[in-house]
DNA sequence: TCAGCAATAATGTCCGACAATTCTCCTTGT
DNA sequence: ACAAGGAGAATTGTCGGACATTATTGCTGA
């Protein structure tokens, strides 16, 4: 066995992102894409063949994009049933919001807290400034690019790693449940939320900035009870 | 291209665990099982060609369990530098340890909420007492699956899907916390807390269930500070 | 001693093959 | 006409080998 000495194990910080991206990565990036393009319907089958041919990988490269965006909850896989576009019935979407708010909330805290720290005003400010330009345009993706990178930033300034893992993950989920509202036109303006979560976070408010931000998330969750089907 | 139209897709509710395991899944358990035991030291490497050796399977299939390893933040892997158990600074547990304690106050709270429903009560009694059994005997590995079947079992009557999924992936790292703590000999005996949590559980006091469950947590990430290196 | 380079080890990706399972659709008997 | 059953097709699960790409090691020579 050629299995190393522990001391030779990878010092602890030392772990970066690749520089280039690997196919099954790549594969990966691209179906979430298509999710948010609508390209893919919640319960569509993904069968290893066509994505083969489509991305012209092999299956050992396709099953390990399939088997990661399982691991997300994207898709479902069940043995010899292949994987399909996961279905979220509304009690999950509620389960995946009551988790959210505390999230968000937990989130904006943490960034109001450090809000003073490094350069951390400045990009906050960056990516809220930028969420608040669509204030009095039609709903759209980037609108809901610019609210996950408005939550992504704050997350980041919060600084609590397992946070911002968890949050990467729930946010496919988040836009889900966004588009399914949007697709509805149910989708309300909560510019004044976000200008309340953003000016509390600014403030340092930790208390206020959790308030809003939890109080924001139930908002998005009350329009789901408005939604048919 | 072969691909189904989407009235073809799969019911929603439609998607149970398959009776028999996958070899990935095999593996995926052995290793997690291996780190319960400490067979597996943080940052000591996982080559493939060992693994392969070690269970008679393919690289595919080594490489589908060392993918799913990682998705849960077991191991991390770089490109072309392979899997290593991964490493928790001090900080990372931390940061684990704050979210934990909003997701296990959230999973009391709900399940005192539903203490009533069902069978929920005696499923839960059972777990509780069997948590209890431990009070007086040593620290062990059977005490810390005893704990994590209370939390478990707590979170599955607080009905909270997606808090289930994350909790499920946290359990591993709050056992390396644990085991550190056990190693060092710091485990305190947290037996009041959770007298504490299970009683306002049964009594259906969600808000006290909350807060001692989230008290309890942060009790023993108070362990953490007194845990050299 | 150390920079640079060659050799080695390990992973990334592809291809083909076959077994196991599920799905589809046709047959058949009532 | 319709339900039960079964052959065939479709799809996934797993294997083995092959080669390219990259990281690590260790040597060589100045």
């Amino acid at each position: 066995m050629s299995q190393r000495d522990f001391t030779q194990a990878y010092p602890a910080g030392e772990l970066e992102a690749p520089a280039t991206i690997s196919s099954p990565e790549l594969i990966f990036h691209e179906i979430v894409q298509g999710l948010y393009k609508g390209l893919y319907v919640p319960g569509q089958r993904l069968v290893e063949a066509d994505l083969t041919k489509k991305w012209n990988v092999s299956r050992g490269t396709v099953r390990e994009a399939l088997n990661r965006l399982s691991a997300e909850g994207i898709v479902t896989l069940s043995r010899h049933r292949g994987a399909a576009i996961r279905v979220l019935d509304r009690a999950e979407m509620h389960d995946i919001l009551d988790v959210l708010e505390l999230m968000i909330g937990m989130a904006a805290r943490l960034a109001a807290r450090r809000i003073g720290e490094g350069t951390n005003r400045d990009h906050f400010t960056e990516s809220f400034v930028a969420l608040l330009q669509f204030r009095d345009q039609p709903a759209s993706f980037e609108l809901i690019r610019a609210r996950n990178r408005f939550y992504r930033t704050m997350a980041a300034i919060g600084g609590n790693r397992e946070l911002q893992d968890i949050l990467g993950r729930m946010h496919v989920h988040l836009v889900r449940v966004q588009l399914q509202a949007l697709h509805d036109n149910l989708m309300p303006d909560r510019f004044e939320d976000y200008s309340r979560v953003g000016e509390a976070v600014l403030a340092g408010d930790a208390r206020r900035a959790e308030l809003t931000a939890r109080r924001h998330v139930r908002n998005t969750g009350a329009v789901l009870n408005r939604v048919g089907d």
